[in-house]
RNA sequence: GGGUGCUUAGCUCAGCUGGUAGAGCAACGCCCUUACAAGGCGUGGGUCGGGGGUUCGAUCCCCUCAGCACCCA
């Protein structure tokens, strides 16, 4: 391998990507031009617990695509970002390291030289994310850049909180939560996870007070909480227990008797009928509780373990430990009845995976129907417009059955919620101590203790669109940018962010946040998996840039697992999927994937093969700017300005280019048609991006570089350049649209692949005549409507369809690609005389012919290959390389080909249903289409006649 | 139990307001043609999950069944 001259040829994206992100960001090119309609996307914060994952990559890339697009459309653009605190994930990986590292709990450290240990973590991690960011090219401006703690961002939390405090709709509650006993704090009902888990259902006896003969029995699946029981509840219709209702029954393993209480709560189809009522652990059984006026009793302490209000022999095991304890003290007693398995939803943190109790607390809540009716008429009305729209339907079922949201969190690493109670109990609220004094006119003796309680993180995220800007200030940031116009997120977050953002906005800006949601699909694993660091199947997109060697890959995969038993299947599988570990892709071709599978489906599988054909793209383009700029040369022909309008031809023969003035160009057919084919690429690309199709935007780009650009246009050009049968006129314009066409496609790709372009963009742009220091921010190609031109794409057509004929000649006979051949041609319209005497030229050269010579309309062509194309007839006479049965067997399969079509066709068009009630339209179609095959079937059957009535040829004496 | 999606070529996915299907990758064949072998030029491959309905005509609209996935309770 020439490594020297392969270096040189192919693109290498490593370097330039470094260099160019560092200039752009040090020219500030990222931050507001200040001048045009304003554009503003708040980023998602990530989770300053760690590394970006593929799915911030993918959103990210997406919100880039959307920012460079707008920036270079002339928009006053501003990509918000900044990280979020996120309370729960940050204290445990804080304390886990610490866990780790010095064998210290926060507790033997304290709360607050543990919030400054997770304060040092949160700048190494912070620091982390935004060089991962810069990595992806985000045109973030990072002068704006904003964490959810900041003091701006924390005095615009305890504005809200004070705001809402003070109109009734924060209130503080004793009632139950979710209660993580591992984390031991409380969390909202979205941070719990139900999952259908196998368990029991246990069929407990409880005797009758007045006659323990006699009993009634109780199925239940969590048998520990019976020391909590206050009651026996049945259906108030079910004739099994109406003599029951009313009595008591004693309450086994207690000295307590309990009442047997009618609600309609009961299923009589459930297990017996009857149900334990333990308000204290049991969210329904709450609800009855309240109706039936009983005082729930907890038997558990935050741990699970139970506690003084049980019996002595329970006290301080252990929930599950005490569940064993109390079954088997059941069973020596004869009151179990029997044990049957049962499928049962286990509610668990999403954190901390512990099992979730039911458990009675103070804590903090938003009133939310209030806030949610305002949120839900936004999107009705339209001012907030999800795309795809169905998630709307998603979004009003949560929205019309919210709950009560539990902000308040016992955790040290969040914003503290800005409560002050005196002795008494009586609270107050306040930006401060002393703000809370002012406003409830406190005597500087009152003791005052601050509420010990964070808030939930999500009641920061949910205000950042506008907190970002600078609210509560009118600050001109928040002036301009607020409404922001779009957001970009998965749609697992709908209820935890989305909505709350509309709530919160619409209730303290009056307006909505944004305008446009853009959800999301997920990022799944090549199986169709959620990719997850347990299951050891995470991407790092850092990874797909610059590679990662097998080893590595398995080590990262396989490091601090939390079930270290993984890991030999991680390993298996892992080697299986890259048994050559990840090659380097670079940023442009990572981001360049990211956006084809950003279609609307919810669920994407994301297949590292997909890189590999987005990286030869790049090389693709690379090359072809090679191409470029050995055939333009490297300075600028005074002639070429962009877009500028240059005089066309209809035909490429040197005679008609002779009467233009010196020094003036010319644009030759392949010029004109490609030009064209811009402008449609063009608006393709902004109707695409306006609807956030992201894929079609890349692929119709992507098409046209490679399929139009490359493979046709480019080919087209070798021709004029370089043979002296061309005008120098008309090799100006050539080069001149070969530079100029660059030039557009580097502008209209520069939003998806921001490097490359940048890269070529900054050795193009001067031949192009185009002044300017980036390329990030040249406008964005509109289109020329009158350079779109319906002859030239015809006529181009025209000629590539001819092209196409003898290539597939060729390949089908096998013919190499590089021999020349003779070809004959007959009939034809005055058209095909035209075009053919005009492209004559390129045609020999493309499709490498050594001859093309007309046969008179009624002479007998010679035993050949055939191809029609309209009414043009193509011959390739045989010779050593073409022989008659594979001939034979190729028109045999076209013909075969048509017939059946045919068939379709006459059976469609003989039904006088189809005929009467069609469009006339369509009529007139298919009956030209039948014309059409009718017409070449002739033709092929007629030649078939003559193949077979000829002679095999003698080989060529010379080969 | 309620809801939302998905099922199209070997794989991953497109398919606009209904007019009998496309791309990328993979496969196969021929080529190292002076931008690119990370390439060029061609080829093969699908009863569009099953059944029913509406319609002249259904991958597309409606119903139903099956499988898969997710969300809420």
């Amino acid at each position: 391998m020439n490594t020297d001259k392969t270096i040189d040829k192919a693109y290498e994206p490593h370097e330039l990507e470094k260099h160019w992100y560092q200039t752009w960001e040090k020219s500030g090119y990222f931050a507001p031009s200040g001048k045009g309609e304003p554009y503003c996307i708040p980023l998602p914060p990530p989770n300053v617990t760690g590394s970006l994952h593929m799915g911030h990559g993918f959103g990210f890339t997406l919100v880039d695509v959307l920012i460079r697009y707008e920036r270079m459309r002339g928009k006053n653009t501003l990509w918000q970002g900044g990280t979020d605190h996120a309370g729960i994930a940050t204290q445990m990986v804080v304390e886990r390291k610490l866990q780790l590292e010095t064998k210290q709990s926060r507790h033997d450290l304290g709360r607050e030289k543990f919030v400054d240990k997770i304060w040092e973590w949160k700048e190494e991690s912070g620091g982390n994310i935004s060089r991962q960011l810069r990595r992806m090219g985000a045109s973030i401006d990072w002068e704006r850049e904003r964490f959810t703690m900041d003091e701006g961002m924390s005095h615009a939390v305890r504005e809200v909180f004070i705001k809402l405090y003070e109109e009734g709709l924060i209130y503080r509650g004793k009632r139950l939560v979710n209660w993580d006993p591992v984390l031991l704090t409380a969390i909202s009902d979205l941070e719990v996870t139900n999952e259908e888990e196998e368990g029991k259902l246990w069929h407990i006896r409880y005797p009758l007070a007045d006659d323990a003969s006699k009993h009634i029995i109780v199925a239940t699946t969590r048998p520990e909480t019976m020391l909590g029981d206050v009651a026996i509840a049945v259906h108030p219709d079910d004739e099994r227990y109406q003599k029951l209702i009313g009595k008591q029954v004693k309450l086994p393993l207690t000295d307590r008797t309990i009442p047997i209480i009618a609600d309609t709560y009961v299923d009589p189809l459930f297990g017996t009928g009857c149900v334990k009522i333990t308000p204290a652990h049991d969210f329904n059984d709450y609800a009855v509780g309240e109706r039936h006026k009983l005082t729930p009793i907890n038997i558990f302490t935050p741990t699970a373990h139970i506690n003084e209000n049980a019996p002595e022999a329970y006290r301080g095991l252990e929930r599950f430990v005490a569940r064993k304890k109390i079954v088997a003290d059941l069973e020596a007693l004869e009151l179990i009845d029997k044990i049957d398995k049962h499928k049962l939803k286990v509610p668990r943190g999403d954190r901390s995976q512990a099992v979730i109790e039911p458990y009675l607390t103070w804590q903090w809540y938003v009133k939310s129907k209030v806030l949610a009716e305002p949120a839900i008429r936004a999107v009705e009305k339209g001012d907030v417009r999800f795309i795809p729209e169905n998630w709307n339907k998603t979004y009003f079922q949560w929205m019309n059955n919210i709950e009560d949201w539990c902000i308040s969190r016992q955790l040290w690493w969040g914003h503290r919620i800005p409560v002050w109670y005196d002795e008494s109990g009586k609270s107050y609220v306040g930006q401060d101590e002393a703000d809370a004094r002012k406003r409830n006119k406190l005597a500087a003796d009152v003791k005052l203790t601050q509420d010990e309680d964070v808030l939930d993180t999500w009641f920061s995220s949910a205000l950042w669109p506008f907190s970002t800007l600078g609210w509560p200030e009118k600050t001109p940031e928040f002036n301009t940018f607020f409404p922001t116009s779009t957001l970009v997120t998965g749609f697992d977050i709908i209820f935890f962010w989305v909505a709350r953002m509309v709530m919160m906005s619409l209730k303290f800006t009056g307006k909505v946040p944004f305008k446009d949601v853009y959800i999301t699909g997920l990022i799944r694993d090549s199986e169709g998996h959620k990719m997850s660091k347990s299951k050891g199947n995470v991407l790092d997109p850092i990874d797909l840039i610059d590679g990662i060697s097998l080893d590595d890959l398995v080590a990262k995969r396989t490091y601090g697992l939390m079930q270290p038993a993984m890991a030999q299947k991680i390993e298996k599988t892992t080697r299986k999927e890259f048994p050559e570990g990840i090659p380097s892709f670079g940023t442009d071709a990572l981001r360049f994937t990211f956006c084809s599978v950003a279609s609307y489906t919810r669920e994407i599988r994301f297949d590292v093969n997909r890189l590999g054909g987005y990286r030869n793209f790049c090389n693709k383009l690379w090359n072809a700017a090679r191409y470029v700029m050995m055939n333009v040369g490297t300075t600028l022909d005074p002639d070429f300005r962009r877009d500028d309008t240059i005089a066309s031809s209809s035909d490429d023969t040197i005679a008609s280019s002779s009467r233009r003035k010196p020094g003036s160009s010319e644009l030759s057919l392949p010029d004109r048609w490609i030009l064209s084919r811009l402008q449609r690429t063009i608006q393709e690309a902004h109707k695409q991006l306006a609807v956030y199709r992201f894929d079609l935007f890349a692929q119709t780009i992507y098409d046209f570089i490679w399929n139009e650009y490359c493979d046709w246009y480019l080919e087209l050009s070798k021709p004029i350049l370089t043979t002296v049968n061309y005008s120098q006129e008309m090799q100006r314009g050539t080069r001149y649209t070969l530079v100029t066409v660059l030039e557009n496609i580097l502008r209209l790709l520069h939003p998806i692949m921001p490097f490359i372009t940048e890269d070529i963009w900054q050795r193009i742009a001067p031949l192009a005549g185009v002044k300017g220091k980036t390329i990030m921010l040249q406008p964005y190609p509109e289109v020329i409507k009158d350079k779109i031109n319906d002859e030239a794409e015809a006529e181009l057509e025209w000629l590539k369809s001819i092209i196409v004929a003898v290539r597939t000649i060729r390949s089908e006979m096998n013919i190499p690609p590089g021999k020349q051949l003779p070809v004959l041609l007959r009939k034809g319209n005055d058209k095909d005389k035209k075009y053919l005497s005009a492209h004559q030229h390129s045609l020999q050269t493309l499709a490498k012919l050594e001859s093309i010579n007309w046969l008179k309309a009624d002479e007998t062509p010679p035993p050949a290959a055939t191809a029609f194309v309209g009414e043009l007839e193509i011959y390739i006479p045989f010779s050593g390389f073409i022989i008659k049965e594979e001939e034979t067997a190729r028109l045999n399969r076209e013909i075969g080909k048509l017939d059946k079509e045919l068939t379709a066709l006459k059976t469609k068009l003989g039904n006088a249903q189809f005929v009467d009630r069609a469009p006339a339209e369509v009529v007139a179609k298919e009956r030209a289409r039948l014309d059409d095959i009718e017409a070449t079937l002739v033709k092929l059957r007629s030649q078939m006649r003559a193949l077979q009535n000829a002679a095999e040829p003698s080989r060529p004496a010379a080969g």
